[in-house]
DNA sequence: ACGGCAAAAAATGAATGCAATATTGCCGTC
DNA sequence: GACGGCAATATTGCATTCATTTTTTGCCGT
């Protein structure tokens, strides 16, 4: 994978990461070969924006007309979606789009705080000094974003220096599967309307701090334990925000 | 005409594997229900248990014939296969068995990794007193089959006692994709004929009392690198076992 | 004997058809 | 007006069918 050249140009290297984490690579196979992978990707991102409520089924005939395909290639991307944990299927009564309750919710940030953690400890192992520079720049440049209370230039960079640290860490099925369930917490941000909230600005401008520190020291033991922690925190801030109760139920 | 037989006794090859782990809940929903949930659960043992080789092509009609269904349904399971990554789909020339190469299973491992270095930071938040209880006869349990050279048993144990780390850490989705994941190199232990080696037997001992101890402790950061590199260790060991490179590629 | 080409065969991918099941609308009763 | 039963309708799940594409086979020429 190319890593990107160490132009030091601080706020242009970021836009051209800008527009949507996009897709794992777990269906690069499947995504526009085929119809079935056409339509998959299609209605999971239909779903993940919001088109479908929580709850409600999902009309196989509309989708149909609407994607301009027979059901045989809607229902197998219904299966998939399934098994990715969008949609549930209910017997003989197809299948009704699976939101997330508070319970779920927490666990699938936990599951990425996982994810992270793991990320962080494998990054440590294989960072070049090169791809330091990039995080650093990236951090630097988010920075900035912070002192202007730039909010949403702030949010992309931050997105970007962990995606990057995920990247970095060099296990393609990690990669996968994080940006899959990343989809399924992405939902929820449409559907909530969920705006990144300046609370716990400064406190997690200050765990990214700790997190490039760590990296720097490819302490990987440390990093990993900051990232969850630091997915943690989000999650309280989340919750927070939402009026969910932060202990388990 | 109608046939629905919801049996679906082939009466060939299939075993009737009772035991397995068995099932994440992931598919709770697809499992018995239907019949492509039936074909899915039937057709991942099946290759699984490795009766089909790496990258030998799945044959559609073979298989029909053989779960007694027609293309549909088994079309639907392939689908789910592939996201979940045991076949490969490639376009207008069907699906084949995607084997595992030195790289992918080395990252496997890490995942797994990862998973059970979350599960044990997350049990030590939640394990009660009786479960700690529950997992410390397990480990004596699994310390008589030590002594006694029982690798059978101290296997069985083992699993055990990861089993339920996970599962005391109370988190649903995790379970579900711990589970998942492992069966993916489940079937490469079945296709290498991996039967647990000796090596490293007093070793990965050691390392067990400090899961249990950590547990104890409720120590969650440590128990939480510890199983990774209870893992690390373990995937050397593997490597080793099958003359693979253990430095990345 | 060997390699290349064309026709046949088989497989795939998707659409359609059909029986079984759920949902809706309607009506009568309380 | 609310409720429960019943027919009409829609939807689901799977089998079957159809159009392409791929693979194999058979043939010919060199």
């Amino acid at each position: 994978m190319t890593n990107i050249q160490p132009s030091l140009k601080p706020a242009s290297g970021l836009s051209e990461r800008a527009p949507s984490p996009d897709a794992a690579d777990a269906e690069s196979s499947l995504a526009g070969q085929s119809l079935h992978g056409e339509v998959l990707c299609r209605l999971r991102d239909y779903i993940i924006e919001g088109h479908l409520k929580d709850g409600a089924r999902v009309p196989e005939r509309e989708l149909c007309d609407l994607f301009g395909v027979s059901r045989t290639p809607l229902r197998e991307a219904l299966k998939v979606l399934a098994s990715e944990g969008f949609v549930e299927l209910l017997p003989n009564r197809g299948a009704r789009v699976k939101g997330l309750d508070a319970n779920e919710l927490r666990e699938l940030f936990d599951v990425m705080g996982g994810f992270e953690s793991l990320a962080g400890r494998l990054a440590c192992e294989n960072i070049s000094a090169d791809e330091i520079n990039e995080i650093e720049q990236i951090h630097y440049e988010m920075y900035g974003y912070y002192l202007r209370r730039e909010l949403d230039g702030y949010f992309r960079c931050n997105q970007a220096i962990h995606r990057r640290i995920v990247e970095i860490a060099g296990n393609k099925i990690l990669t996968a599967t994080y940006f899959s369930f990343g989809n399924r917490i992405r939902r929820v941000r449409y559907i909530a309307n969920l705006d990144q909230h300046h609370d716990r600005w400064s406190e997690a401008m200050r765990e990214h701090e700790a997190i490039l520190d760590a990296l720097r020291r490819k302490a990987g033991r440390e990093l990993s334990d900051i990232l969850f922690n630091h997915l943690r925190n989000k999650r309280y801030a989340v919750f927070e925000h939402l009026g969910f109760s932060n202990s388990a139920e």
